[in-house]
DNA sequence: TTGCTTGTTGATCATCTGATCATCGGAAAC
DNA sequence: GTTTCCGATGATCAGATGATCAACAAGCAA
């Protein structure tokens, strides 16, 4: 009935410490960082007294969660590779997205950060604005280097992001069936964003620069940004 | 510092539970379900026990929350707008994302919706079903019926509806800087979407069907799709 | 004014929750 | 075997939380 096999008693406090951390991402995935200390210490097969024996609160417990589940999750040689030109673009996009999605589509990855972020903890916004400007931006200055596509702005990047996370958030957050495979579906949203910034299929003569498309878009990023509420 | 002017004693019952409603969906936004019937009182500006008057448990306050907050956002005129061809398809398309979002980018519906999602509602799932159903799959359709575009499958519908909710997330949810005007980035994702479903600009000739890119797609809509977790 | 109806309140209950502490007992050191 | 160390436990506390109830008082009718 229980699952969790009770532990021989007095065990290495590393390896306890460990377990209550690994016991916490699940438990806090699932019900939320509002999620009481009895319901963790029974699962992790402790009592709740000795939860305080490795963190002095709650709080010093959902940081070291925190820490388990999102350093380190981003590989900095992605930028790296997203920029290496030797390769086409579709496939460098289409490799990072891999990647990407590899990393953070666990049920305790898009739980907690969804958590977090409903919660109001700053750790999401210093997160997305990293992917803004880290991975994003670049990917849009690759974009526009890369070749016949016209140079898409930071909202657009944004919209194509998002297009590839509500897959993570249908599945795990909703827990809606998805496909069980999620790469071909990733690298034909990647594919298809890309020949949507294509130049149009030419009427007639097919020579000069992408010309006809000026009336549309505001502006490449001049749109004012406010936070709301 | 309160904020709420605390009302005449004695009100009636209709505007006192309109009062409740009101203040609990704002309340419950803000916190989660998991708020305090205490806290929610306060702001409403009433005794926790009046509370009781007006609902028999909290769950049933919630209940009163979630018909207030997602009943009747969505108009079932825009199913038959969607599909009227009388109007260019693009256009169609943005008319409905622009109805729709601004029914649901609120800050209310957004995290209310979220918190209920995580919270593992059913609500959420059905709520999303009907959206699958009734709207992208029509939306599919039309895109196939109307012009130079290939048939999206539903995983592409998802995409393009992931990557307008998305700003809604951004905003509501995490709380960072999104544009002001949504509509112009919403408009630009339909038809880029579009433009990706358009066939590629053609090397020399421009007649016959889209043929050359059948290798790729494992199959219009074939891939298993499973429940995680 | 008197009296009734009923919206409203402060007090209170049982339970839950984060946190503490004296005590217990397994394992290594001697 | 005995001692010592320290990981682990059960009991417990103070405050929070959902829910209840007797009592109060505003509005209305007679």
């Amino acid at each position: 009935m229980d699952g969790t096999v009770r532990p021989p008693r007095r065990l290495d406090p590393e390896a306890r410490r460990e377990q209550i951390v690994a016991a916490a991402v699940c438990y806090f995935a699932e019900v939320g960082l509002g999620g009481t200390t009895r319901d963790l210490a029974q699962r992790a097969g402790v009592t709740q007294a000795l939860l305080y024996r490795y963190f002095s609160s709650k709080a010093e417990l959902v940081e070291a969660v925190f820490e388990r589940v999102f350093l380190g999750r981003l590989a900095p040689h992605w930028i790296a590779e997203l920029r290496d030109r030797t390769m086409p673009l579709p496939d460098r996009l289409c490799r990072f997205y891999s990647q990407y999605t590899a990393a953070i589509f666990t049920y305790e990855w898009m739980r907690i950060f969804m958590w977090a972020g409903l919660a109001g903890e700053a750790l999401n916004r210093r997160y997305l604005s990293h992917v803004g400007d880290s991975l994003l931006a670049p990917m849009a200055e690759e974009i526009a280097a890369a070749g016949p596509y016209r140079a898409p702005d930071m909202e657009e990047m944004w919209a194509l992001h998002g297009g590839i996370v509500y897959l993570g958030i249908r599945r795990f957050i909703y827990q809606l069936p998805t496909p069980d495979d999620t790469a071909p579906v990733i690298e034909q949203s990647v594919r298809r964003f890309l020949a949507g910034l294509a130049p149009p299929s030419p009427p007639v003569s097919g020579a000069g620069a992408a010309s006809s498309r000026a009336a549309r878009r505001a502006g490449p990023r001049s749109a004012r940004a406010t936070s709301h509420r």
